[in-house]
DNA sequence: ATGGGGTTTAACCAATTGGTTAATATTGCG
DNA sequence: CGCAATATTAACCAATTGGTTAAACCCCAT
């Protein structure tokens, strides 16, 4: 039917143009091979979506959404702080196993166009808030050194994130195939949150 | 002299490059551009460097090893395992703060052209199998939990990387001018190495 | 069958891009 | 000063790029 032909069409496009964009950036995605990728005309990518940036934005958009969903809601379940880190890095590794181009692929966009992504980076201010008011409430009670809480929140972000963004190098520098940085990741994914605490515990 | 002369305008254009291929990266780049900042005319770009390729390749290397001038060897001293933390973060966030694009440059470029990128890393291997050793051996004695090196070697490049990767939204999401920001950054220097102590001192 | 709306196609377009070329200018040396 | 080598310039080039256009195609309702 007309209906699903259309939404066909369009996610053909969706899907190839953010397997061309994460992997090679704005400046580096050629329309003709986003259309080649979802085996179309070129054209098509104007007539469903106007222009390279419109396109752009809109994968941008749904990558961003999805690559996030449920991840900061963990840091405002009621529970202790330590929890709520364990809870979030969990989240977090599963998240990125989805997409694990995703962090490399916003950070480097970070630079040309900022605006797009601090909108996606506020859907998660009130779980932050949250976060930073149970950090200040812990530090209060005694049970975490004083800190910043944004030298936390980015404390914790980066162990998430770096190793994705880094990847060829941590493979390189650790003499690890694919399979071997899986494992290494994995690791992580209960690691992390184990050091952060260790860091912060009083 | 044509000496003099000759190194001035091949210094003026590897500066200019060097600023737009930071910003932009290789891809976003344009050599007009170049040749605006560098207020030259463009067929010097070639006469001087052949093409974008080689031009991109001179920036990269000489960015690259003055970036990590003397980093790496802050690892190697005969010191303990957590001085050598304390001196290498130090050493690394004075060298950032002489570039702080640098970061978010290499790990931009790093899927589109890792090979660069990973013989520059290689300089710094001694350095890092020197680490390596003094974190199992400190293991053995007992004064730092399990873990492997190439583990504590990631969250400190994560943390001394990040922050400068990702400026733009830790700027957004902690509410910072460049003022505060910088001021966060230079928290960090000291922050960074008491925090990882913390995380793996037994 | 016909007409209308939506989708797709192939050809085309203007601008941009990295690079080339030949002429001119500059420099340094004998 | 003259000459040769080097540096610089402006014009030019072919290819690529994002985007446009008009025709053809498809489907559905009358």
């Amino acid at each position: 039917m007309a209906a699903e032909k259309e939404t066909a069409t369009e996610q053909r496009i969706l899907d190839a143009a953010r397997s061309v964009f994460l992997r090679k950036g704005m400046m580096g995605t050629r329309m003709q091979e986003v259309a080649d990728e979802a085996g179309i005309n070129k054209a098509l990518l104007h007539y469903y979506f106007r222009d390279k940036q419109r396109l752009f934005e809109e994968v941008f958009c749904v990558c961003g959404k999805h690559g996030m969903q449920g991840v900061w809601e963990e840091l405002t379940h009621d529970r202790p702080l330590f929890g709520n880190i364990r809870a979030f890095v969990a989240a977090f590794h599963t998240a990125i196993e989805r997409e694990p181009l995703f962090p490399h692929f916003l950070l480097s966009e970070l630079q040309r166009d900022p605006q797009h992504l601090l909108k996606l980076v506020d859907l998660g201010k009130g779980a932050r808030e949250h976060f930073f008011g149970q950090v200040m409430e812990a530090q209060q009670r005694g049970e975490i050194i004083p800190i910043d809480p944004r030298q936390l929140m980015v404390n914790i972000m980066a162990w998430c994130q770096f190793p994705h963004v880094a990847a060829p190098i941590i493979k390189h520098v650790g003499g690890m195939d694919q399979k071997t940085f899986k494992q290494f990741l994995n690791e992580r994914s209960t690691l992390v949150a184990e050091l952060i605490i260790r860091s912060i515990r009083a």
